[in-house]
DNA sequence: AACTATTTATAAGA
DNA sequence: TTCTTATAAATAGTT
């Protein structure tokens, strides 16, 4: 309907591609309305240009309301992909709680570290500073708990190891004394239980790392940081 | 373009409403096909009958292509948000990781308020402790700064109520010396400057208000509820 | 963005 | 539904 018939295929002139695109999406669109009207029928169309614009129409009943409804329609096709359209809403509502809920613990723990004061009035300061001596306590008793283990522990540890060593001086002492008596040319040495890898050390190396506890950094460093220095 | 012109509203015969679909109807995808060819667009028309049959038409590309492309483009423009291209999958990705960030921070907090502290060891302890102490010390140098200008703040308008209170008995005085001169027989009140809604009254509950803040309560609440109440 | 010669779509009738 | 045909509408190429 012009002058000169057109074949179907591309036009490839980039020009007269773009305005034949836009005569004919008016016409699309406005035929699309008419029918819808005329013959009351539901119609949802969707037209992107080459570079990507968008161009709809839609009946009166919304295009989200159509679409849910061809979803709906063809849910036999295709069982799985169901859940798509109405989740990117929530997802990004989802989102946006979570993020605020950050919000408010970092807020929190910003003020149980002792930053960021100047928002707190007195009956807050107040409350965070009963909050924190409270946590005090519970850390220095868990604390003075953990200690107590270790050292006990270690004495049990030392006890053991103080028996196999007089057990083992004792072994020594006999084999001596039985070397000597079948070979009184051979010298002897003593074995070194003082050395890097003993298990006595393994012991003094934490008592030195209980003694080190004592003089933690005073920066501060979150948790989980710590944990996998640890780990 | 027929015999006749058509007004634009629904026909109302049903014989013929059904007729003039069917004609349009292919002539509507016939026409979606043409630019979808010709200007190499991208289209997806959905269309109802009446009676709720569908019919459909969608570029090569598969009818569930081009919706996904739509609720992205779609939401991209309501939402103002650039990622356009991000699927379900980065939503998940991305939920997922706000939340592990959130149990992280909760972690932090409970540890910070004395709670969970099996899970550390003793170095770990001796961090939160150290970290705690110096948040005490803070919390406790910004209540004193607090309270200080607070004091002060009292004692001035105390001093500049006290004066006013001077003035006002002053010019008292000289007042009923002058009813008494004009008219010996009128009793006269003194007015009451002790009640409920004075100024003087309203120094004195910022004192109360002080006092009450050091029996602060022992129960762990949130910092953010804390700020709600005293909103 | 208009114009207009032509093609195309389709209303009415069969 | 499909065919026919007169005519309205759409639009290709031009200005």
């Amino acid at each position: 309907m012009g002058r000169g018939r057109v074949q179907l295929k591309r036009i490839e002139n980039k020009i007269s591609r773009q305005v034949t695109f836009s005569k004919r999406r008016t016409g699309l669109l406005k035929k699309a309305h008419e029918i819808s009207v005329l013959c009351d029928a539901d119609v949802a169309l969707i037209v992107f240009s080459t570079k990507g614009k968008l161009f709809e129409y839609s009946t009166h009943s919304s295009m989200e309301t159509i679409l849910e409804r061809y979803e709906r329609y063809s849910y036999a096709e295709k069982l799985l992909t169901a859940p798509e359209t109405e989740t990117q809403a929530s997802w990004t509502l989802e989102s946006s709680k979570l993020k605020a809920r950050i919000e408010v613990l970092e807020k929190n723990i910003r003020h149980y570290v002792g930053e960021e004061l100047e928002q707190l009035n007195l009956r807050e300061l107040q409350n965070v500073e009963q909050q924190i001596e409270t946590a005090l306590k519970r850390i220095r008793t868990k604390k003075n708990q953990v200690m107590h283990e270790s050292i006990s522990e270690l004495h049990k540890k030392e006890r053991a190891l103080q028996e196999r060593n007089n057990s083992l001086s004792k072994k020594l002492k006999e084999n001596e004394k039985n070397v000597e008596q079948q070979n009184s040319t051979q010298p002897y040495t003593v074995p070194s239980f003082g050395t890097s890898s003993g298990p006595f050390i393994g012991a003094a190396m934490r008592e030195e790392e209980l003694a080190q506890t004592n003089t933690a950094p005073t920066t501060i460093m979150p948790l989980w940081m710590i944990r996998h220095i640890n780990q």
